[in-house]
DNA sequence: AACACGTGGCG
DNA sequence: TCGCCAAGTGT
């Protein structure tokens, strides 16, 4: 049950509890968004469905909402229930991950779908270590889903809570070392009627407030208490540590065609970058200056003409692809990849550099085009 | 404990 | 144009 009276104000006093002005706020201005149940739902009783918290979840990480929504409606349309997914074929569900990013999010998305079916009766775990130990549900994962899925007191730390919270009590810790002492002041905090709402509520604040950059103190319903809106000084924290340089890596692409305007295609390799997606035929990618005009690592040889260069930056280092184009005999054989017709291309599992680089070649080839 | 792992939007 | 950044996880 909630709170008494006396125990509230005195929260309210305290710089340590927010979590009252803060859920008032959050009755008025949450989001709406189509894996969410709003608060007037909630405080009812009535609990958003495990599986689209979970999927959403998983599609969220290190993702912005604005990529992830028309994903999740696919999704959920392809594949209303976790058995759906469990039974669902796993090139399928790369197709429809394709673009996203993150690939081994999509493998293990089924495979968690696959556990949650076979080993849990088709039911997600309520409890954080339930759910941690399946397959891609980390701490943030776990907390999230038993928070907001199952209205369990879970301390809830994402890249946003961990904005406010340093904000709010001014940690010159710089992050990942800061995380346990996050962790506590959100576990403080923790208002044990509404776990749930009051982890959405604190993303929402720091997705729409408590930005980044120019957060918009004027408008935060918890700057009493907020020592870095005291002093001015929000926009410097999270602190840091500084990042790497990212190196360049140069590689050649081919995008080799049929005279039906098929492209031959094959898939890259279960583990690692961009793992178990389709790609063009292509070199090694690799720091070394060569490639510009370098086609020895075509798949074979043929009349290759240059097309063009992409260039694309990965977590960890940009590439830069010189791309040739060859027009092939329409009997010629696919090796260990396929042909994929000009109607097929633009549903393959192609990540967006590779479509980048088909692109280059064939302008149009990857779009998907309105039935007309 | 670091590092690998995608992509698109924004100032 | 370019660096920063977004609801992190696995190894």
């Amino acid at each position: 049950m909630a709170r008494t009276e006396a125990s509230v104000t005195d929260a309210q006093a305290s710089s340590t509890d927010f979590s009252r002005p803060l859920l008032a706020w959050y009755d008025r201005h949450h989001r709406h968004l189509p894996w969410r149940t709003p608060p007037h739902e909630t405080l009812v009783g009535v609990l958003p469905d495990p599986y689209r918290v979970w999927l959403s979840e998983i599609m969220l990480q290190q993702t912005t909402v604005g990529a992830v929504k028309s994903y999740f409606e696919a999704f959920v349309e392809a594949w209303p229930t976790v058995e759906a997914l469990a039974a669902a074929e796993t090139d399928d569900v790369m197709k429809a991950w394709a673009g996203l990013g993150y690939y081994s999010r999509a493998r293990n998305l089924k495979k968690c779908a696959e556990t949650v079916a076979a080993e849990h009766g088709g039911r997600f775990p309520d409890t954080e270590a339930g759910l941690k130990a399946l397959p891609g549900i980390g701490d943030y994962t776990a907390a999230a889903v038993s928070a907001i899925a199952f209205n369990q007191p879970a301390a809830v730390v994402d890249g946003n809570i961990e904005r406010v919270i340093t904000r709010l009590f001014s940690i010159e810790t710089p992050l990942p070392q800061a995380k346990p002492e996050i962790r506590a002041r959100v576990a403080e905090a923790l208002p044990h009627d509404r776990p749930g709402d009051f982890a959405q509520a604190m993303m929402d604040l720091g997705a729409t407030i408590c930005t980044p950059r120019k957060p918009a103190c004027v408008l935060c319903p918890i700057t009493e208490g907020c020592t870095a809106r005291r002093e001015g000084t929000a926009e410097r924290f999270p602190v840091k540590a500084p990042k790497t340089e990212k190196p360049v890596r140069k590689g050649a692409a081919f995008v080799a065609t049929r005279a039906d305007g098929a492209v031959l295609l094959r898939q890259r390799l279960p583990q690692g970058l961009l793992g178990g997606m389709t790609e063009v035929p292509g070199s090694q990618w690799t720091a070394r200056q060569d490639g510009a005009s370098d086609t020895t690592a075509a798949p074979f040889p043929a009349d290759w003409q240059a097309a063009g260069a992409i260039r694309h930056v990965f977590t960890h280092f940009a590439l830069e692809l010189s791309v040739f184009r060859a027009e092939l005999p329409q009997n010629a054989p696919a090796g260990d990849g396929w042909w994929s017709a000009p109607d097929a291309l633009p549903g393959e599992a192609l990540p967006t550099v590779m479509k980048k680089a088909i692109e280059a070649a064939i302008p149009g080839a990857t779009k998907k085009r309105r039935k007309g």
